[in-house]
RNA sequence: GCCAGCAUAGCUCAGUUGGCCAGAGCAGCUGAUUUGUAAUCAGCGGGUCGGGGGUUCGAAUCCCUCUGCUGGCUCCA
């Protein structure tokens, strides 16, 4: 008999040789029906196999994480079995399990699998599925391995063994289909129920753009048919917030092909919805210290030469700009750091003058690959909502803070309530990599760690995530439905002041070398704004939305009365327009219903009269009438139960 | 940049295997209507079918190429 330890800390007694299904049986039936993976001495096993020592168990379901990436995992096999059958002699690569599915890298030789093949080959998986075979787990020599893919004619299966270590690899079979594979799998493939494959993608084997490209196939799976469903409709209602298409109807941005791709053009609506993000921002920064600056758009090479960026991206960035006379050469400036140094260097610094807080709005330029670009998430052009702060080491953690103080204040009044951090470190087995003294970054790392404790951030660590000129802190959110989002940084940097030979004097009348920390809680307003878009569905906060009313006349006897009514609330600035058209008033409601404008202000004869106006919420009807003086108070409300 | 796919009117989309002057709804314009909480009616205009080249008696449809877009890969100061 042997001990397992389940994670609860009580202790079932099994004979040795049970399985993790034995023990899950022994709980419940229900359970075992469940289970698809376990957890044996922190190892990931199969569920059937068998334990012949003392243990701890933890049994996996599809409700845990890596419940779903075994299921995943098995799905992949199960695709691939697929794949051999309807495409005989076709070369698997890896087939892993990601975060939403799983995919297989595969090369079909001269066929091509396109979108088109994924219907026939997702019914093939449902048939093999349901002849329910067991996935078998089999130890294997690596001699024995090497001459089963020798004679399968598989390269890349011969790549990957040759990194392989005999005496450590498995192969697992189900149905007539055996794959090379670390495992677990689930029992067997009657648990996948569900199966849709979403694309296909080309993806070079090994990430490595020199070699083979392979055709890679997407899927996801399920074992309940409704889960599938479920699923689905959530990627349709992210389509329907989908922020370029609510951009464009909306008629917040544009691209254009004459002016380049991937360079937005923020049209006057989504102007004015920057032009209050900004003013937001710019008056919290100015509570917090704050100096606004302005700088061009592009910098003499020497800057970068200077800052080390042209060494690093000078030959991936946009190419340079030369003046006619003199050839002197400009760059578009890929970051705002190096004009912010030049700042600081303008005149001597005394440790009293720090922390300097220097904050730009700056538009960037930045070459991005014609298949990267994406929306206004992944852009050419943008702006960030970027600052540097120059301080001296031991107001790292106050100014960690003060940030941290910013991008709550900030993300909250924005409606994400939660947000998460990742904190990157050096990783101390490599500690040539890094710039900056030991005591320096051991002095940040532990403020980054103190701040964010002591504000009860979320966080997880990444050690070696670090960059090379210091450590950092990436903030994360979740939106409306459940995705997450990265957002900005905030990076201590000791690379910079070295480079621009930035130095302040200290009390002992000598010079020291500041810490520069880069900060950009939004990232960029492209980016933040496609969030927020995809976030509210376009339906923004009354506080931040371009057009925050429309009054609408039952007929156009009534607009003189309607404009005073605007001229009344643009004293207040509240800011709105008259839909003047001869239309009913049916049709101006629905109208701007669908332009998700908050607040709809109907005005006739019985208005006119009475110096009123009916108050309609976009969404939640009719709220009665009101005079104009009671609306601007009933405004501020709603403006204030934003807050 | 690479792989797969897409590009028809301002928008959303129809246009069988190449074959009459390329269509619809919405939007727009003109006129009528003056309207009470999600679409008033009528008429009209609008497209070198993304650009260029080719095959063909004939191309929106087939081929090449460029541009842009979509989903991935790679990269991201």
């Amino acid at each position: 008999m042997i001990n397992i330890t389940l994670p609860d800390g009580s202790v079932r007694q099994v004979e040795s040789g049970s399985s993790a299904m034995d023990v899950a049986k022994s709980i419940s039936e229900g359970l075992a029906r469940n289970v698809l993976s376990a957890k044996v001495n922190g190892e990931i096993w199969d569920a059937d196999r068998p334990i012949t020592s003392d243990a701890t168990l933890q049994l996996f379901t599809w409700n845990d994480k890596d419940g779903k990436t075994t299921f995943w995992h098995s799905s992949a096999h199960l695709m691939a079995e697929a794949l051999e059958a309807l495409y005989p002699g076709i070369k698997l690569g890896i087939g892993p399990a990601i975060d939403t599915g799983f995919y297989y890298d595969v090369d079909a030789g001269d066929r091509v699998i396109s979108i088109n093949d994924l219907p026939a080959i997702e019914k093939k998986m449902l048939d093999l599925a349901r002849e329910k075979n067991d996935y078998v787990r089999q130890e294997i020599g690596k001699a024995d391995a090497v001459a089963y893919f020798k004679e399968k004619d598989d390269e890349y299966k011969l790549e990957l063994l040759e990194g392989l270590e005999d005496g450590q690899i498995t192969f697992y079979t189900q149905g007539g289909f055996t794959d090379l594979c670390r495992g677990p799998h689930i029992p067997n493939t009657g648990f996948i129920k569900a199966v849709k494959l979403m694309n296909v993608a080309g993806a070079y084997w090994r990430g490595d753009e020199k070699r083979q490209q392979m055709t890679r196939i997407y899927g996801v799976s399920f074992p309940k048919q409704k889960e599938l469903t479920e699923y689905l409709e959530l990627l349709e209602e992210a389509k329907k917030r989908d922020h370029r298409k609510l951009g464009q109807e909306l008629e917040l941005f544009m691209f254009s092909e004459r002016v380049g791709a991937g360079l937005p053009i923020w049209l006057p609506k989504g102007n004015a919805l920057r032009e209050r993000l900004m003013n937001f921002l710019r008056e919290e920064q100015e509570k917090r210290g704050y100096k606004l600056v302005t700088t061009p758009h592009i910098g003499k090479k020497e800057l970068y030469v200077t800052s080390g960026h042209y060494a690093k991206y000078g030959a991936d960035s946009f190419q340079p700009i030369k003046t006619p006379r003199e050839n002197e050469e400009f760059y578009l400036k890929p970051m705002n750091c190096p004009h912010h140094c030049e700042i600081y260097g303008n005149r001597p610094h005394s440790y009293r003058d720090l922390p300097l807080r220097i904050a730009e709005f700056g538009t960037v330029y930045r070459y991005e690959q014609s298949g990267e670009l994406h929306g206004l998430s992944r852009v050419r052009g943008f702006t960030q909502d970027d600052a540097h702060i120059f301080c001296t080491p031991d107001q790292v953690k106050g100014e960690f803070l003060s940030v941290l103080d910013l991008t709550r204040t900030v993300l909250t009044k924005m409606g994400f309530a939660e947000f998460t951090a990742q904190i990157s470190l050096r990783d101390p087995a490599t500690p040539t990599k890094y710039i900056g003294s030991d005591e320096n970054w051991t002095a940040a790392e532990n403020a980054i760690i103190e701040a964010t404790q002591e504000v009860g951030l979320v966080t997880t660590t990444e050690i070696g995530e670090a960059a090379f000129y210091g450590p950092k802190l990436d903030f994360m959110i979740k939106d409306a439905i459940g995705r997450s989002w990265q957002l900005g940084t905030i990076q201590v940097d000791y690379n910079l002041p070295e480079r621009f030979e930035l130095e302040y004097i200290g009390a002992d009348n000598k010079p020291h070398r500041p810490v520069m920390i880069h900060r950009a809680p939004f990232g960029s307003l492209e980016r933040f704004i496609s969030i927020l878009i995809e976030n509210t569905a376009g339906k923004f906060p009354l506080w931040l939305t371009p057009e925050q009313y429309a009054i609408l006349p039952i007929s156009d006897k009534f607009t003189g009365y309607c404009h005073e009514v605007e001229a009344q609330l643009a004293a207040h600035d509240i800011k709105g327009f008259i839909d003047d058209r001869s239309e009913t008033i049916g049709r101006k409601i629905r109208d701007t219903e669908l332009k998700k404008i908050p607040i709809m202000l109907i005005v006739g004869e019985k208005e006119a009269e009475s110096g009123e106006v009916s108050v309609r919420l976009q969404g939640d009807g009719d709220k009665g009438a009101m005079s104009v003086a009671d609306f601007v108070t009933y405004f501020k409300g709603l403006l204030a139960a934003e807050a």
